[in-house]
DNA sequence: TATTGTTATACTCTATAACTATA
DNA sequence: TATAGTTATAGAGTATAACAATA
């Protein structure tokens, strides 16, 4: 009733953004897992080698700091490991523990059917379109805007 | 280098849209704005009434008393005025003030050439396609997951 | 000295619950 | 009693700055 007219680009996409965060939230609550939180995990999950703070960090496109939260949180659930990298004991290695790829299996057929419900009102076709858009967006999103990139002018 | 793999539709949107609050908020901090502070004022901009506090929030799809907060904020910086509705006391209508049209048009410009920044890497003809696709989705997005609308079964 | 992660802190956004004033 | 807004509180997400350990 009140939604429909006015919005930019912008705008939009953040209002979708929103409706989608609280989804999760909403679907997640009942494990114990932040929507923050599972997408650590599931990074984790499907890398093939223990991943270093810095790596994770720069896959959920957030500071360094800000992975130490989560991690702690997941490490506290018993979902992930940390061990110093014995290569280099300054780096510290994540990995879903037994527990983690349990919960992450769990995860997923839910998230399948959350992920159909929310894009519900779209076709096949106008999702695939969305997908290759927002892939678009993301190719050189992180360089200009990336929280860990180095800025440049402009 | 890291990010173009193995997303799902919400990833990729919630990625985006962290992209965008972050470019947002860069730029809005010299104004002492922030982007939600910034979104309400825009809505009561182009508003032709004043809106009582429980429009405003609707408008914004958030609970009535996150809208106290950023109300207060743009209140303190002098952009919006609260007063009592004449036909209704228990209601508060909002406005923007003198101030608050002048940042809304110091912000417009700068506003959009940001938008154009944003979604650089899409032609023209992509960028209307991911409207329509926004659009839809807002659709009937706030019936399902809204924070103010009634909660229905599924 | 440079790098990696963390401790400490703060701010934005949003929520639920309880309360006040009004209807 | 029902409605509109607020006070009080909390939690998720993220950031900067300073620091320790390691290289």
């Amino acid at each position: 009733m009140d939604s429909g007219s006015e919005h930019d680009l912008p705008d939009l996409f953040l209002r979708t953004a929103r409706r989608i965060r609280r989804s999760m939230h909403a679907r997640l609550a009942p494990l114990g897992l932040t929507p923050g939180q599972a997408r650590a995990l599931r990074i984790l999950g499907r890398s093939e080698q223990p991943l270093r703070m810095a790596a994770l960090a720069g896959q959920l496109d957030i500071v360094p700091r800000s992975a130490t939260t989560v991690v702690d949180a997941l490490e506290s659930a018993g979902l992930v490991s940390r061990a110093a990298d014995p290569a280099n004991r300054r780096s510290t290695l994540v990995t879903p523990t037994a527990a983690g790829r349990a919960a992450l299996e769990r995860m997923a057929e839910d998230r399948r059917r959350a992920a159909a419900d929310l894009f519900a009102t779209l076709s096949p076709e106008q999702r695939e379109s969305l997908r290759e858009l927002l892939a678009l967006l993301d190719v050189d999103a992180a360089d200009q805007c990336g929280p860990n990139e180095p800025r440049r002018a402009g």
